[in-house]
DNA sequence: CATGAATGAGCTTTCATTCAT
DNA sequence: TATGAATGAAAGCTCATTCAT
């Protein structure tokens, strides 16, 4: 009893530092296993990705990657779902400016430093949400909830509404199209940009295609 | 019996006639996987596609396939530049009018119409076109060339310029960044609309999204 | 038309004789797989053994072993299904005796005659049968169906019938636990004659069993 | 604080009670990981069980198993070893009437009472006896030691010897034959029984098995 | 000594491609 | 030239074992 005892007590403590280290050491694994990921599924693409690539960049084995997810797909689901939440938290600050119009460039602007930061990201996003709704084989990789759209529609859409309220938004048309046709347009914006790298300032471009959402292409 | 009598007569042009029969049976047979292919690939997806399956759907043997193509990725270039050209040839057709705004409005139809016709294959394209610029294993699709998007630019590019000429469209704004706008919209229309087939008519919202792209949505 | 006509000839005649020889090869295959199999896992034990070592040992590669059965299972389900089949037809034979004693004596020795031609069969069959009801993991091999003991059972428990009938057998013990009791006795003496394959002749000693059987070891 | 007293206390006597403290926990963990390992090879028998599931089972890390055991195989061994010993200790009962043929009958309840006590642990007897004789890899478990059937067959020997030096047990069969039966009969009405744990009382048709063994099937 | 994360060889299974017929 | 069985290089995943803490 008093060897439990002894034998315990040397532990119990240090126990909780270690384990206080070793979830730091787990959180840091997860994240080198996701920057890892992310680096070879956007080299590969999902599917070419394999797993013992990702150990390899990573610097641990097989068996340690599958310590941490349970499996290709759920390496991908993380990675994303990281992404997702740093992407709403950052977009959803609050903002400076009550004018809707103002608003709905500066939510605009705040996707775009988004993106501009973690461009590599956006690229997978894009490449995964392609696959859309495969649904009768396991394999495909339909992570992208639809309430990532929708948080960041319904913002727009509220800015929209109370646009037409001022009357500064055309009312022919109903808000909902008019924030799918600028979420849609961003949307290209991304994809393009995602694919030569070497692009312009995402924001510039970003900035000047609202700006032409607004004002058409046509002369007045 | 043909045949015996096909095998008596002198060979140099019976040779030429049996080419051409060959080059038809070739043709058709080309025609036959790829249409097979098209269906198998819409329904798994390019990488879960078998190439057996594809041969059964075509109902010849997995070795004819590669008696056509080389490889599987060979049957995805030559599906995806059939489509490629026959969308040319049905975009390109004369226009009944001179007025670029409305060739525009044309030209966007008639992509859309093509889409509608060929929903199918778009979907595909989508699904494929995503893949990026993957260059160094085989098993990547990169296989939308820039050509396809050059030409079609290139032609919305002359209208718009002709547009801008004629006073209708706007200077102030590049025609190359105005016509990436536009054929930015109609590529996520075309993705929202493959992503659920049970959509709207692509052809109105498409047309409702140019008239948007002219007029702007504030008010005026 | 010709064309096609020309061509399909020639192939649907030979193919007839091809699917022939085709089928032989196919059998032969089967049979060749399955004997591997048999060494294998005879040496190694089902579980441990690999694929990889069955199709080496198959001299095929191991594609080719999963052209000819879908998993590992179905192979040791084949196999034993194959023998169990044989042995069906072996001990169901017409007896040439009426007399139910000696047609017991006849029927043990017919099912230790298999036994001493396949007898590693009956190893392997033995082993896997003593992992019995394993149900939660797909992993166990419950592959011998009672439908195996029940037809034996059923001609031994016939004979047994008539031997009490005829007064020859005691009628104080059930039929069935006399039949449970000589069955279990020869499974007894497979196993150990398995166990130790310089035994003594199967045969001989399962025929000093019965008599052992019907007379008892005491003194009368 | 005890820690701190036995830590000042000099070094060579204590170290003597330490060791018996240890010991004590040493064959303490022992246990309780046997009892365990138990539990999870008859839940999900030998190969699939895995060092982890018994760790946690038992509600140490799978490292402690290792310091305790050397592998997973011994593990096994020691199982058996454990419940072989207590089975021999049962079993060598002095008996209560000289009679051997009583004494038979007696040390065969007793070894069927183990089994009705024990039943799990010869459900895992059985299961791993099957395996034989594999001699090459380490994955077998090759671990019934033939001592078990010897010590036990020699008490029946000696019994069936004094049967029949008085003239009760048939001398026209070698005693070597009539041991190997009983006991063959026995180790099927195990088997079987742990087949069907619903089965009726172990001890009852073993009974019965004897009355057969020793009068036999025939009427007289 | 307990711990439990890291390890990596090894397993089954898949499938694009080849080639003898 | 059509055929389709053979091929074998991968791939994802498991788990007994090790070892730094």
């Amino acid at each position: 009893m008093t060897t439990t005892l002894v034998r315990r007590i040397p532990k119990t403590r240090p126990r909780v530092l270690r384990q206080a280290l070793q979830e730091h050491t787990r959180a840091a694994y997860r994240e080198a296993i996701l920057a890892a990921a992310e680096r070879i599924i956007l080299r590969d693409g999902y599917q070419p990705a394999k797993m013992a690539d990702i150990a390899d960049a990573t610097g641990v084995s097989v068996g340690t990657l599958y310590n941490y997810f349970d499996s290709k797909e759920a390496v991908l689901n993380a990675l994303l779902e990281h992404h997702r939440a740093r992407f709403q938290t950052q977009v959803e600050q609050p903002f400076e400016s009550d004018d809707p119009l103002v608003q709905i460039r500066q939510i605009i602007a705040r996707a775009h430093d988004f993106a501009e930061q973690n461009g590599a990201l956006f690229n997978l996003y894009v490449r995964t949400a392609g696959n859309g709704h495969n649904s009768h084989n396991g394999s495909s990789a339909c992570v992208v909830q639809e309430s990532d759209y929708e948080r960041f529609s319904l913002m727009l859409t509220e800015m929209f509404n109370r646009g037409v309220q001022q009357g500064r938004i055309r009312s022919d048309i109903p808000v909902t199209k008019l924030v799918w046709a600028l979420h849609a347009t961003m949307q290209s914006l991304l994809l393009d940009w995602c694919r030569q790298p070497d692009g312009l300032s995402l924001k510039q471009r970003g900035d000047e295609l609202v700006t032409l959402f607004f004002e058409g292409a046509s002369t007045r």
